[in-house]
DNA sequence: CGATTGCGCGAAACCGCTTTCACGAAAAGG
DNA sequence: CCTTTTCGTGAAAGCGGTTTCGCGCAATCG
């Protein structure tokens, strides 16, 4: 049932078309320095003239590379249904791509530092992975000691000196804070994503920081916890008016809590943006299809999975690596 | 660079330790049948004690075998945003690694049948590929006749002999429409996909038989082209109203066009659902947080992607495959 | 000008698993 | 009881690259 390819060309053919050994063949195809002009040259046009391709696996046996980069999810299914996530993935395959390498998704709870998965990055099947969501960072210093190169995207919560790349939160916040400020909002009230993530905690110290800059401190009382979730938005929505009537400006940390909190608000009797002005984060799908249509705070997702392909190849050339933080950008819409 | 692995077992090892020959250590663990019952269970337990993992680079040079299936997606990044694709995906994978096999993600215009992509996947990397969006069948019907294993995610306009997996699209608009009659409505109209699509004509063709079981023929008049984008259903919801005031129902193809209604709607001064009742098709985080929540056909989007995994893991055994249509269901919701 | 160094190159071993081939033993057939 | 099959097995030849090793030659040095 294999498939019945077209006859390869090998190093045989070249070498003996290029008159030069293989060894010198694989010398060119690697971009070997010491290897005289005119071979480079001969080698390089017998390889167009057969129509050469390197053979993956004989190639990842020989070297102990395989050309393959993991995008390691983990967590179950539902989450890779949020578009962000392959929204990421499609710009990290794209530059691997670009780079002649691999994508091998893998989306799967990463159960423990034993785990099949687990043992799988370490076994060297992989050249690197690229981690989302990240729950066990056990594992990650564990495959790092084994010299895996390794990319996280979003920021690691042990700050450590991991690679990772990130859209600016807390910038993000603070200038949507600072809009709907500028809006002419007197009582700017935040729900909070989990705020054990560090994308929760940033985003809550860039609104706390807005507020601080126009000159008040933001009362307990403005500060409303949510987990992401439509429901939570709604919920934490209801008790923020319930806290307090002023209430006129809200930052949501995603944009799928900003709609939940719509939904209250109106429920509630109030109008969007005329009593109460909000802003998202995300710029989803969900932003633009809502009514009054969400102003939010946008990522370029494609560039932060492009970010993290670029990090990944860094470490593969040996190059040292810093973390990448991306700008974001607020889309101003109808409801602030 | 390269990661420093554990010390890896090889074959070597375990014959040793289970007194056999390499060769029948092959046998073992590739399933042969005939191989002394004794030599299987030491072998085995060699395995374990040793915590042998194959060597899948080796494997795949000496068996033409890779262990890869690529996931196609034949189109820019974009598509890939669709949490639709990601959710397949995400279906797909788990089921291969369950099988063994790695999903290898390529999101990249199939230019032509000579393109870099095309090349590959008949290099006999892969051992199989599964393609979403197709756009070019060419493609495809070369890529068979290499014997290359292949699975199409929805359905394929030749309906050739292609192995597919789809939603029942028909189906799903045949529920709705019906639904829409049953709720009273007398004049349902219907947003359709691009019908240039197989999933934008079977939806349509639901529609059809459903208005006809009801006991009329449904007039061009209820007809609106879309194209799946909210804007489409927007414009194309506006026209309805415009040619005929009593439209009082709505089946719009997918969830995004319905949204798209249901602003045109409202803008004509009509409220969902007491003057209009509306459907969407997708049942996707937008018909979820839309106001009023829409009523839409669900997908098993999941269950799509492991059927097209299931799928090639029956080619790949070599046995006969047979196209598979998943059952969609009426998740009703507040707009009809 | 002989001795040392460095460069470019080919021979050959090797990466770890798969598969063909042939052989001895046991089972089946005459 | 001897011949023909069948069955289980190991030796060994690959699969297609990569890499070490060492050799010949030219450049450099004292």
């Amino acid at each position: 049932m294999a498939a019945k390819s077209a006859p390869r060309a090998t190093y045989a053919e070249i070498a003996k078309t290029a008159a030069v050994s293989e060894a010198t063949v694989s010398r060119v195809l690697n971009g070997d320095e010491n290897v005289h002009p005119d071979r480079i040259k001969a080698v390089n046009s017998a390889v167009k003239k057969l129509g050469y391709k390197k053979h993956r696996a004989a190639s990842a046996l020989a070297s102990g590379r395989t050309g393959l980069i993991a995008v390691v999810i983990d967590d179950d299914l539902s989450i890779f249904a949020d578009p962000f996530w392959a929204t990421v993935t499609s710009g990290i395959s794209r530059v691997l791509m670009e780079n002649e390498l691999q994508t091998l998704l893998m989306v799967t709870p990463l159960e423990s530092v034993d785990g099949p998965v687990a043992h799988y990055l370490m076994s060297g099947e992989v050249d690197g992975a690229i981690f989302f969501q990240l729950h066990k960072d056990a594992l990650i210093k564990r495959l790092r000691k084994q010299q895996l190169p390794i990319v996280i995207t979003g920021t690691p919560h042990s700050r450590s000196d991991f690679p990772f790349v990130d859209t600016d939160s807390f910038g993000g916040a603070h200038a949507a804070t600072k809009h709907l400020f500028s809006k002419g909002c007197k009582q700017v009230a935040i729900i909070t994503g989990d705020i054990d993530t560090t994308a929760g905690a940033a985003r809550l110290d860039g609104y706390s920081q807005a507020y601080r800059e126009s000159g008040n401190v933001p009362s307990k009382k403005l500060i409303a916890a949510g987990d992401w979730s439509m429901e939570s938005g709604r919920a934490a929505m209801a008790r923020l008016l319930e806290k307090s009537d002023s209430v006129d400006g809200v930052f949501a940390s995603n944009d799928l809590m900003a709609v939940g909190a719509m939904a209250a608000i109106e429920e509630a009797g109030l109008k969007v943006p005329e009593h109460v002005k909000i802003i998202g984060f995300d710029d989803s799908v969900v932003a633009q299809t809502a009514r009054p249509a969400l102003t939010s705070v946008r990522q370029d997702i494609v560039a932060l999975g492009e970010a993290a392909a670029e990090l990944m190849i860094a470490q593969l050339r040996g190059e040292e690596v810093v973390p990448r933080i991306l700008k974001s950008e607020l889309v101003i819409r109808e409801t602030a």
